[in-house]
This record gives structure tokens, C-alpha cells and sequence, in this order.
DNA sequence: AGGCGTCTGTTCGCTAGCACACATAGAACA
DNA sequence: TGTTCTATGTGTGCTAGCGAACAGACGCCT
């Protein structure tokens, strides 16, 4: 599931972590370790205890709400702005949500009781972590809006234009199947938006294999979210 | 728009605080006072910097997404579980939302100032919120797909029950426009779930005035995403 | 080369909720 | 007593997305 990495850990790489004192990232990296993280793992399940926490440095994570009576939808997507295992600096020690690997890379672990030493040992990180707390609780009401009111293929145009970001290249794996997971759609709904959009030329797609070819077309075609939610982040925690 | 209240602040009334010891519920005690805030007061508009904090004791407060390209969405349906101002708890003075009175009472307020001071000498209070902010998190990603996938007429259940365990009655005032607004669909929508709602003998309604007959019909008819919120805070915050 | 599993495309009927428009009815006020 | 405002009810078409089922296409494996 997880293999260790060799290659030099430069937590510059997590936004959360990149704008922390000297000394403060001495402190994660002396508590910490690299692992590179494969495409399709489950880091946690609903009710799972939290044991470690993960900084993603160059790999894309979906939290997605269990499925109950309905197939799910993801609430949040994590890459190198952000961090897996949130509930433990509010104290809580479980998660109420599914998370997996959607783009393979590595990413800074810590385990629980590290991470919650070095929040209390580091003031710059314990409120740099509470404001992207705030950011995320901005985000999360904007999906409910967004999920609500905005149509399939813009709120896939937003999708894709997010994992870009975070996937930090033009091209990632996923299929119209997991999209439709993803936007709370059936597959169908997400073949007939990307056959637009890839219509319009403004992506690829072959096989699992996305394409980004024209990302300011791509913005056009998203709903509003799409800025809106990276201008909290900036907002709060610095462009 | 808020009238100071002359009886016994009774702090004991709100969830979050009845639970903390004596000598921090003191604290809070010394540091603020007991207002009546009126039905359809705006708290806060998206963008307000937040000057003050509110635990309410006998009121409903409403916290919507901001009309943007859409009607606009609640949120967040804040009573004496919860509390007003929760991003200052994270370290931020501002609120992206819009919160009102939904329904008239009594609630405990305290300056900003004094609550962030307060945040820092109880750490009882601290972790209690913490928890409480977590519960939110949770709460506003079930709102997510609870708006994404349920019928209006199961959601309207739910607000109303919602709504009648914060308003400590069987009866309170809300029109279908309002409801439309917070469930974010059109007023015809609501006139038409409400209507079979009535026709059940669950509710009965006339021009503002809403009456709950039927609690456990109602939490029939509404959809799991009720008592899955609740249990959330219960586990979190205690029954 | 053949076979199988995965991914994508398409079709058909159906329904919840939409936009718009108009009709009634209670309440408030002159 | 009539007028006006607010709250609720209805009706007519329209559309996005649903469920289910099937068909082709590509890639991998033996």
C-alpha cells in the first residue's frame, strides 16, 4: 500500500507547510516521513480512528461522503494545498469520511501523536491549520450551493480544472465511472458532459486518460466556484 | 433591532455551555450579556467583520450562502445547541455568510474581544468549540448530499423538525417564500410539499404560522439525513 | 489469435423541479 | 367598506437528470 520514499522530503511543497517558519519545519520534518502514495488506496474509511496524517506534496486525495442510501459524492478534494486527517487538530480523533488516492505521488506523514505534539509545540502551525480549517468550512457551504444549483458539465469543467491544479500537469487518470462517484451523477451524465466539453476542444480524453487543452476555455465553462473557492484559500492563507 | 434583556441570564440554556465547568461558565457569565434579538434581524451580511459572538438560548438564527448567480441556500440552522461566530474560534473576523433571526429570543452575547479572551484563559471552552466546529464540518458536508440527492418534500421534513427542536415548540413562523429560500427551490416547490405534508395531517400551516402534529410522522416522511445530524452532535458534544 | 474485462457511447421512457403566469384568500389599513 | 399587501394555490409547458439496458471499442492476457 505505502512504500517509503528515498528522495528528499522539500516540504516546501505542501502550501500549508511552505509558509511556516525555519524552525517550525524543522519540527514536521523531524516528526515526520515521506511516502508515496498509489493511485486507488483507501487511507480511511468512515468511523475509522485517525492514526496519521498526511501532507500531500505531489498527489490528489478524494473525500467522499459514505455512501447510505445514495452512491456518494465528494465533498473535498486534497492535494498540495491542503492536508488528510483534519479532525485531529480540532481535537477529534475519527473521520466521517471515505478517503482515497486519486492521483499517485508523495505526500509528508506524520503519525497522530506527533502531529498533535508538534501543534502545540508550533503556534505558527496550530493557526496556520485553523484557518485553513475556516477555508474549508467556506468550501464545503460553497459545494452545497454548487452541487445544488450548477449543471453537470460545469461543475465537471470545475472538477477538472481543481485536479489540474492539484495534479500540477495537463493530464491525470480518472474515468467517466469515478467522475460520476465524484459529482453524485450517473456515468452517463458525466460521458455526455465530457463528449461536450471534448466537442468544444477544450479537453481529451481516451480511456481514463483526461487531457486539459484549453484551461481559460475550460474556466469559461465552470461555474463561478471555481474562483470563488480558490479565492477563499488565498484569502486566508496567502497566494 | 436588540433590546438588552432584564431576566436571569441562565446560560445554562445553551447546549455548548451547560456542559462546561462552573468556574468557566462564570467566565462566560462576566463576560457578556443576555439580549433579545428579533425575528428577521440580520446578523451578518458575507463579508461583515465580525464584532460579536451569540449563544443562543431561546432563538433560531438561519446562516445562508450568498445570492450569487443563485437564490441563495442555508446552510447552517443555529439554536441553543450551537453558536454565532464560530469562525473567530479558527482565528478569522470575518463571515462569508448571512445570518437572521429566523425565530425571536433570548441569547447570550459576548464582544469579540472578551470571547477571544475567554478562548484562551477556558480551555474548556476552547475544546468544546473545537469539537462543535467539527461537528459542523460534518454537518455541512451531509447538507451537501442531503441537497444533492433528497426529495423536497423529505427535505422540508427535516427542516421543520430541525427547526422545532431549536424553537422548544410545536409552533413557529416561517412562509413558504422563506423556506424556499433555505431549501433553494421555488416557492411553489414548498407550497406543493407542504401541502402534502398537511394533507397527512404531519403539519398544519396558515399564512406564516407552521404547526407539527405528527413529530414521528414527520420523521418518517423526512429523510435519514435528520437524525444522522443530530447523532453527530450527540456523539461529539454529548446527548 | 482469441477471449475477456474495462471503458465509453447511445437509446427510451420517466419524473422532479424549473420558469412564468395568474388566481384566490386572509389581513391590514384607510 | 373598499383597497392593498402578503401568503398561498394552480396550471402549462419545458428540461436536466434519472433508471435500465444494450452496443461498440480498446487493451490486456494467455
Amino acid at each position: 500500500m505505502l512504500s517509503k520514499s528515498a528522495k528528499n522530503p522539500a516540504l516546501a511543497i505542501n502550501r500549508l507547510l511552505a509558509a511556516l517558519p525555519d524552525q517550525d519545519q524543522r519540527l514536521i520534518q523531524a516528526n515526520g516521513d515521506c511516502v508515496d502514495l498509489l493511485r486507488g488506496t483507501v487511507i480511511s474509511e468512515p468511523g475509522d480512528p485517525l492514526h496519521e496524517v498526511y501532507f500531500p506534496m505531489d498527489t490528489v486525495l478524494s473525500l467522499v461522503t459514505p455512501p447510505a442510501d445514495h452512491a456518494g459524492l465528494e465533498v473535498r478534494l486534497v492535494g498540495n494545498e491542503g492536508m488528510i486527517g483534519t479532525p485531529l487538530i480540532l481535537g477529534v480523533e475519527v473521520t466521517r469520511l471515505r478517503t482515497f488516492v486519486q492521483g499517485a505521488g508523495p505526500a509528508w506523514r506524520m503519525s497522530r501523536e506527533r502531529f498533535c505534539d508538534a501543534l502545540l509545540q508550533s503556534d505558527a502551525l496550530h493557526r496556520r491549520l485553523n484557518r485553513y480549517l475556516e477555508v474549508l468550512m467556506n468550501q464545503s457551504e460553497l459545494l452545497a450551493t454548487c452541487t445544488r444549483f450548477h449543471l453537470v458539465e460545469a461543475r465537471l469543467a470545475r472538477w477538472l480544472l481543481m485536479s489540474q491544479d492539484r495534479a500540477h500537469g495537463d493530464r491525470f487518470h480518472v474515468t467517466h465511472e469515478c467522475l460520476a462517484l465524484l459529482l453524485g451523477v450517473r456515468r452517463v451524465g458525466v460521458t455526455k458532459a465530457a463528449s461536450a466539453l471534448q466537442e468544444r476542444h477544450l479537453i481529451r480524453y481516451r480511456r481514463g486518460e483526461v487531457t486539459v487543452l484549453d484551461r481559460a476555455g475550460l474556466k469559461a465553462a465552470a461555474c463561478g466556484c471555481y474562483g470563488a473557492a480558490e479565492a477563499m484559500y488565498d484569502r486566508l492563507l496567502g497566494g
